[in-house]
DNA sequence: CATGAATGAGTATTCATTCAT
DNA sequence: TATGAATGAATACTCATTCAT
């Protein structure tokens, strides 16, 4: 009786759940190509292989998906930051995950598209709700590199002078801002700009 | 000469050429708040106090009038890069530039806000005209930090070890990325952040 | 059977006709405050205290729930008037009627409007079937006044030359066509216009 | 010159208002026909002979559009009051208007009909501002009874002790009480009913 | 019997675009 | 040149209905 889940093979919660996670990897695919805005509810229920009704029936409204998205995404990222390369807290953790950013292919690469559209989405006008969302997230983000730089420090191979705060803000700024300018233009090249990011922060972190 | 430009007897030429710089000006605001996909021919019209036709006639149509957005913005920029705080070609003429694009208020402000929009919207599907047209400004804004790089190097101000083209991309990229973070969430110490960052880039360029 | 009607032990059938009587008292507020076609099975089935899907599966359709209603509404009006104070029939029975039409109060005033709502929707296009429904309780209730005419004209309380069928018609048009104004505008008298009212039949139905 | 308007035969606001006229009276018939809220814009354009688009264009919103009907109507109505047979003010031009009210055929009857439909849709949930227009529209209805009930007081017709403004409510809600039911079940003889009414009528106003 | 997941047709609304004035 | 009327495609959203649990 235990392990006879046999014939409810798939009750309704199950459906649901599944439903979900198909719209929204669906909405993610779609938001990092065309953005939120350019999005149809159509075609996330078209490309995860539902009816165009479904996604405004699940997520309630265009607005409620996006939000959900949002929290799917920030879940995908915070798992990828701890499930990354298991590495020792502190200066390796940070330089692991920033070498990891630049590193993805694929579906990761998908995701931090999508993120970064979404972040220019979420400070634009009738996104009020969305930007705290992502606000959240991003501090998130940040603790993350605050803790890490904390560690670090403690452990004496970070300089004791870098604020974590305003290190960590740097620091995701710059992977950021660049991987926004080779989505851009994918002339510059990126494996260079990423070793010269990697000696930049060692020489940053454990000056002085 | 001197009396001639009072009355108002302006060619239709003069008429044409400031309908078409209201416009823009207008569609700015317009793109900085709620980016490109969502303004509307007929918002831009009115915030510009012309008619609802008149932006789909004098650019054609909305790809046309978002494409000549953006090179009136690039224009902007670089006009800004050089008028900014006339200070010697090389360290300074970076450090300087650096500090004056976290210092801008009001108007410029507005003008970095829709470059960072349009940046993001430009590497979206039907953006492959637009995208273009960034990319080149964005060369053009790395030749300028590459150019004083170079004039640094010769200068014996910054590092000889220092590739001007990756380092024009981290630095451009940083100032990017920590401006985009401050837009989803202003708890963010922009001065804190800014004051580091220029610490960093003296450190980094100088260094060795 | 005396005890046994206590405990939560009800058949099928009294579920069921439980369901159905709960379903068509929240369909009938629903429909006095926003009309039939407005109404939504969902917001049926909330108002009752049911999941979404019971009105569809226990009326069939949509349709069937309207048609189920207007036989609960025609019952309850039908029930009202025999219940109405029990005057003597005739001229007493007539006059007490259409005092008491006036002077209903929340639940009883909800059923008036409702029928009010369904009468004017069942004479539009798509509802043939419910616009036989509705002239069928129409007849019912014209049938009631014209017996008490006869019964009046019988007793010398009312003058034989009221055509029974066209005075019915005059009485309850009379009726409702005042409470439909004070529907749209309580600004009207309603207490002033139901004894003048009151007068008129008097005089109308004695005279000669 | 002064008639030469040959060439631009139709201006813009020209052009403007027969749409608006011709989209209105087709709503008429529609708003008749199938009541308001399972009327379309679309097909109101359809039966107009114009764009499915151009409704929503024109009057903002579906609520606009039923708006102007209203406001549309109430002129209507207004207007065939006035123009109908211009009988002496007082008395006689209550019983004709009465006789008119219940004598309409075709186009006219449409007019009764659809106000009668938005009367009653105008008392339910979402059409507040609706809602204040049919009163609005009733009131001036009303006026025009008691206008001439007072002045058929003063010429001597009508009693001195009919209260215009409830005798006006009960004419008007004895009309349109009995045009509902003939709408619900043509088996009414209106023309019995009809003459029946005027009689009563004369009976109550003169009396005394 | 009752629930609720999924469907899909229907509809208001928005808006770039075209065109006549 | 500039205006604004009309078009029509696109799209979010609603909701009755069907069906599996």
């Amino acid at each position: 009786m235990a392990t006879a889940s046999r014939a409810p093979r798939r009750s309704h919660a199950e459906r649901r759940e599944e439903a979900e996670r198909r719209l929204l990897e669906a909405a993610l695919q779609i938001v990092a190509r065309r953005g939120s805005v350019r999005m149809t509810l159509a075609e996330v229920a078209e490309a995860a292989g539902y009816s165009r009704g479904l996604p405004a029936h699940r997520f309630g409204s265009k607005a409620g998906l996006v939000h959900a998205l949002a929290g799917y995404i920030g879940e995908r990222f915070g798992a990828q930051r701890e499930m990354g390369p298991a590495l020792e807290p502190g200066l390796d953790a940070i330089l692991g995950n920033l070498r990891f950013y630049f590193s993805r292919q694929g579906e990761a690469y998908t995701a931090t598209r999508a993120l970064l559209v979404m972040m220019t989405e979420s400070c634009m006008e009738p996104n009020a709700d969305l930007k705290r969302e992502v606000a959240a997230y991003n501090r998130t983000a940040l603790a993350w590199f605050e803790q890490h730089i904390r560690t670090g420090i403690a452990r004496g191979e970070i300089a004791a002078d870098n604020d974590p705060a305003v290190t960590a803000v740097i620091l995701l700024g710059a992977m950021r801002g660049v991987m926004l300018q080779w989505l851009v233009d994918d002339r510059i090249e990126l494996a260079a700009v990423r070793d010269r990011l990697l000696q930049i922060a060692r020489q940053v972190l454990r000056s002085r």
